[in-house]
DNA sequence: ACGAGCGCCTGTCGGC
DNA sequence: TGCCGACAGGCGCTCG
């Protein structure tokens, strides 16, 4: 489910410390439990169980969509993938069903993986660089600069949003942001990477900046059946809006697949350049 | 190099 | 009511 946003709010409230509980930074692992051995890409249940417990959690880091808690000797990766959550919960209440490994601290309370459709992976690694290693830039830093997003759009040949969602070439991207920083942009999804112009790329550049920073600000969007107190949903300007009003122009908004993945986009504000066929 | 298709999973929703 | 397909915030793989 999450995008960067997402991430970097569950990253922020356990850090911070939420609802009652205290911030997990300092906080010793005195036990861990899988409850679906394949959440765990590495190592296997009975290593990660032997390794991980008894370590403190130093700091909680993010990177793209990565979750990084940095432990005494290790460090523990968690993506959510599509339908992914943590939180804290006492020690004393009963599984839910859908719990898939569990983080238990001496002061009462457990940190919960929560992934209905098991997509989600847990990696504990000695560096993280062998699990974030081939990741694209990170959008919010300062080295991502405009001039750097200019020089990869033309390093490649491919359609403009398959390519932002690719996570080799900039991390933390997914469909919501994408159409969201796209229609901001005014640029069509299916635009071919090389046909952006320098100009439009500074626009793509500061729009792709400015969702990503409203959704932190919202604290992420809560969709479906998951919610966890962000509201980014009110604000979406094409995402999940198809046949609604384009807030720009009035326009219906229309959806199409692209990469195998809803897309929506405003047909007038978002023209694609002329020679390609596209509706 | 690029894009399409599929697999991985469970759940919800709308149409008939 | 029940069934069935479409769809869901992601990503890795194979195949042209």
């Amino acid at each position: 489910m999450p995008e960067l946003p997402e991430v970097e709010t569950i990253r922020n409230a356990l850090r911070e410390g939420q609802d009652g509980y205290p911030s997990l930074l300092g906080l010793k692992i005195i036990d861990a439990r899988v409850y679906w051995s394949r959440t765990l890409a590495t190592p296997t249940v009975e290593v990660f169980q032997d390794r991980i417990r008894g370590q403190i959690i130093e700091e909680l880091g993010r990177r793209g969509k990565y979750l990084i808690f940095y432990l005494s000797s290790d460090s523990m990766l968690i993506h959510l993938r599509m339908s992914g959550d943590l939180f804290l919960e006492p020690l004393n209440i009963e599984l839910a069903p859908h719990h898939r490994m569990t983080l238990e601290f001496q002061e009462g309370f457990r940190l919960a993986f929560n992934d209905t459709r098991k997509f989600g992976r847990v990696w504990l690694v000695e560096d993280p660089q062998t699990v974030i290693g081939d990741l694209g830039p990170e959008p919010l830093d300062a080295e991502f600069t405009s001039q750097v997003l200019w020089q990869l759009l033309q390093s490649k040949r491919r359609q403009l949003k398959p390519l932002l969602m690719d996570q080799k070439f900039l991390a933390g991207l997914g469909n919501i942001y994408t159409d969201e920083a796209l229609h901001m942009a005014k640029l069509h999804p299916l635009s071919n990477s090389q046909e952006i112009s320098r100009t439009q790329c500074e626009v793509l550049w500061h729009s792709i900046r400015q969702v990503l920073k409203e959704g932190i600000r919202r604290n992420g969007s809560s969709i479906d059946w998951v919610y966890r107190g962000g509201d980014f949903q009110n604000y979406f300007r094409v995402y999940g809006r198809s046949g609604a009003a384009c807030p720009e122009c009035g326009t219906a908004i229309k959806r199409i697949i692209v990469g195998q993945r809803s897309t929506h986009f405003c047909p007038r504000c978002q023209p694609l350049a002329a020679g390609a066929n596209v509706d």
